[in-house]
Formats: structure tokens, sequence, C-alpha cells
DNA sequence: TTAACTAATGCGAAAACTGCATTAAATATG
DNA sequence: CATATTTAATGCAGTTTTCGCATTAGTTAA
């Protein structure tokens, strides 16, 4: 059984037409034919209903479809992976990471790593649903930032720093001048929030922060991206509550308000992990934070 | 890249000694060797460093010998279920279930589905870890019974009866002839548990169960086959808390004695599931519950 | 230095796979 | 109702791949 056979397999039951499989896939339709014929053999499975005229999947096939899309896709990322770890110092490190690092840490970070390992290349990516974990152990990424501590058995997790977690507000805004920093006075200003209603981490630490303060804030606009949230401030569309990293987004006519409540940021990676590059970013990480 | 050829891999990768390998699994040297260069080919990954004295796996090697380990057993079992779907009636269903069943519930159900569907073979475990949902969900099992009702989304979980929790103490026991069923008055007795330290949810029933009554009992065995403490407490070396099932492993001189509390039986499978047989078997499950 | 060991490789035979052309059965068309 | 069209299976012959044998070549042990 080929893996080929099977993704042979995966295309006709989609197209459920063995001339138009044949020839998307560059083959004949008799050998294509033949192809199924020797998987049914070898697996003692019928896939097909066919007739002279129709093609339909049984329903084993209908559960094998289900099942070996799910299991190629995890070989190809197995493969990949084999070959990132035998490239090491010349290959490819995926790398994850939440918006607000985007501004000092992430390009700090990148600099060092292009002129310790000029010939490493870097996938970086802003997860949008933030499963750091599942994102790791099924190698779609290599190294992720996150802002919780991972607890999965199998992920080294290791803090890199804490800092602040700021209001944003206009320049001008009233707030800047009091001299409290009583929160509660806010009671009556519009929010513009970053994922309060998703399920990551930072969303969850900012209902904790309206609880504690006790009150509900006024939003009027959610965004998944700080940056834009930023922006806004500055428009005086509205005040915020962000991680202090977002200062160095360097947008003029925004002033940062330094709350006692602080975030940390997170380094996660594969426990027993075998590409000794991986290990080496890690080790730079947390080297530009001593 | 054939599946059989990632088994060549595996084995050599256990082996590392091209000959050995080869009269293992029936084929010359030269064409083990040829199949290991055409995987390291189509991968572009080298898989073993060797010279002509020594084979070692390389780091990427290492990597897919654990993750290819992983996946042919994932397909082994893949291709099994497949199997099963296709033959529907004259299959085989895998079942699990917990011991308390074995005496009562469990027979009934076996003797209707042995009427009713004569073809079909069974196969019965009692899972230790009682791990239910991953066995599912793995296809290593296809009905499973369990005592709480399973959350998961993939999985269809549906309550089949009620039965009390007992006391179970030895015929001529001075509580039999108790009028009141106070059981704080059992402080002092020897109790015989079965899985209270393990994560079992009768375990955490039993738990709480003491904890309402206020009491920690002596516990001189602990065993997690309930049908040896019915013995034990026949033997008179202590008494025990069981579900009502137990009562019909008849042993003599055991008296059951039911408590307030509830234990619920659960019949589990997974949701979509296509092979209809399965779904023939919870239809007869529920039936004899009427 | 020689012997023993062991992975790779050349080679011819066997097996598997390929596409072409054809068959066979089902449906569509007139 | 006869004929045309569609489409999966199959016979066949050429090509490619795989097989094991025998040999080579490099390493280690005596």
């Amino acid at each position: 059984m080929t893996l080929q056979q099977i993704n042979y397999f995966l295309i006709l039951a989609k197209e459920l037409h063995f001339w138009k499989t044949a020839e998307k896939i560059f083959i004949s339709q008799s050998s294509l034919s033949r192809h199924i014929q020797s998987l049914e053999e070898e697996l003692g499975v019928v896939l097909f209903e066919r007739d002279k005229r129709n093609v339909k999947l049984t329903n084993a096939g209908k559960f094998l479809q289900e099942q070996w899309t799910i299991k190629l896709k995890e070989f190809d990322q197995i493969h990949r992976q084999a070959k990132k770890i035998e490239e090491g110092e010349f290959g490819v490190v995926s790398i994850t990471y939440p918006g607000s690092i985007s501004y000092k840490f992430l390009p700090n970070f990148l600099e060092v790593l292009n002129s310790n390992l000029p010939d490493l290349k870097l996938e970086l990516t802003e997860p949008t649903d933030e499963n750091h974990e599942k994102l790791l152990l099924d190698y779609r990424t290599d190294i992720a930032f996150s802002r919780d501590q991972l607890k999965n058995p199998s992920i080294e997790s290791l803090k890199l720093y804490s800092e602040p977690i700021c209001l944003a507000v206009p320049k001008d805004h009233w707030f800047v001048q009091q001299k409290s920093r009583d929160i509660s006075k806010l009671k009556n200003e519009k929010f513009l929030i970053s994922g309060l209603h998703q399920t990551t981490f930072f969303g969850s630490l900012l209902r904790e922060l309206f609880i504690k303060y006790d009150f509900e804030p006024i939003t009027t606009i959610e965004s998944d991206f700080g940056g834009m949230i930023v922006n806004l401030v500055a428009k005086k569309i509205g005040i915020s509550i962000l991680p202090y990293s977002y200062k160095f987004s360097n947008t003029k006519d925004v002033k940062f308000i330094e709350l006692d409540e602080k975030i940390d940021l997170y380094i996660n990676w594969r426990k027993g992990e075998l590409n000794k590059t991986i290990h080496k970013v890690v080790e730079f990480a947390v080297l530009i934070n001593k």
C-alpha cells in the first residue's frame, strides 16, 4: 500500500469519476482502476460501489476517506519536520507569537537570530486561535511565544519576562492630568477591547481586571488586533487596556499609563526536541532577556 | 513510499543491522538496502549514518522512528475498523464494560444480542484504566459502558439505568439486625474498597460518600476487582460498598443493604458511527432497559 | 598481514506497472 | 426499439521496478 495510492483514492473519493480523476493525477484510467483494485485487495475492503455507470463510496470507503485524509496530512507534517531536523541550522524554524511582541521583543530577537544564525530561515505566524499546544504538538510550529505558561507535560515552557498592563489613552485625555490613578473614574469611558470575548489568555485577564475594579466597561469596538486598537485610541475613538509592549508601536498621541497588574511572556517548545537549532533559538531568546 | 517500507525501516531502526533485519522480514539484504535508499531518496532525508561496519539512526531517523511507529499503529487500527464496517452484522464489535455489570446486565444483554444477531462476534474487555473516551476515539473499542456520562462532543452517551449503591456485609453481621440504617455506626468497621485511590468514577463517588457521612473508613484492602471484594466480604474479612449489580454475583453469606445514593450506567459510542451494526447493538441495549 | 564482517552495487531474471485498445454494461437519444 | 454514448474493467505488450545472487569495498579483529 502506497501513500500515493491512498492519495489517488482520496481524489477519486471526491470526484467519483475514474476518467476525470485519472486526468487530474496524470495517469491513465486503467492504471487508476488497478490502483484502486490493489488497495481494495490489500485491505480486504470494497471502497467503491461501481457499476459501469456510477461510482459511489461504500460506508467503509467513507470512513477511510475521513481517516486517511487526516493521516495523510499528519504524514506530510512529520516528513517536513524530519527534513527540518536534518537541515539543522540551514533549515526552517516556525515561530508563532502574540501580536503585542511585534514592536519590541520580536524585532530584537530576530536581529539577534539573524546575526548568529544567518542561514536560518524563519516562518513567522501570528496565530488567530491561540491554541499553542496543538500547534506545537502537531509540528505546525516549532516555537510558540505565549502570554500564559503552557502546562502540557510534552511541552517546555519558560518565562522570558514580565511587563505591566497599561491603560492606553489619547495624549490629551483628561485622565492623564489626574494625580490619582483610580481606574473606577473611567466608568463612563468607551473602551476598545482586544479579544474580551475570545478564549485568549489576555482576554480572560481583562475580564478579571474589570471584575477587580468592579465595573463593566462600555465597549464600542472589539478587535482581535491590538495594533489596530492603538491607532483607534490615537484617533480618540476610545481608550483601551493593553500590554506595555504596545508602547513601542510608537504611536504618537497615545499615552500609556502603567497599571499594577503584570503580564508575562513565555517561550514554549516541544520536550525532547531533536532539532538542535530549535534549542539554540530558545537559548538566544533567554539570553537577550538577561 | 510504501507502508511496508516504513515497517522495514522501523525494524531496521531497532536492529541496526541490515542482514539480521533482512532475514527477519524474509527479503534479501540487497533488497532491504535499496528499500531504505528509496525511502531516504523520497523523503530527501538521511535516515541512517552507516559505514561498512556500523548502522546508526540520524536525528531525523530517530524522530521518524517515533512518529512512524505511532502512525503505523493508527493505520492498522483504522484498517481494522474499515473491515468491521464492511462486514457489518457478520463482523466484530468491541465492547468495554465495568466489572459490576458482568453478573446481571451484561449476560442479559449478550443473550439478546446472540439471539438477534447470531453471526455477530463480540470482543469483550474490562478496561483497567477506564479511559473510555480515548478507547472509543482511537477505535480500540466500539461500545463502552461507563458509570459516568461522557461529555466529549464526538461521543454519544446515553443513560441506560440507575441502581442503588449498597453496603455489602456478611449475612450475620450485627448491622443487618439494626433497624436504623445509620452508616456512621460503622466507623470502626474494616472496609474493603474498590478503587478508592484510582481515578475511576465509582472511586470518586465513594470518596464523596465518606465525606457526606463524615467519617474515614478503616480500609484494609484495596482491590480493583469488585468480584474479589464480594468474596472477601463473604469470608468476613471486612465490609464494603458496591453497586447493587454485585448482588447478582449470587455470593451466599453476603447481604446487600441499599443506600440512598444511586449510580448510573451509560452506554457510549462514537458520534456519526458508520457501522450500522454498532447502532443496532446500542438499540438492543436501550430496548432491554424499557 | 590476514580473516571476518557487513553495507553497497552490478547484473540478469522475475514481477509489477503503464498506456493503448477493446470489452461490457448501463444509460441516453432519436 | 435500435443505436449512440458513456464509462469502468481488462487483455496485452512494452517499460520500469524489484528481486536475489554474487561480488565489491571498506572496517574491525585476530
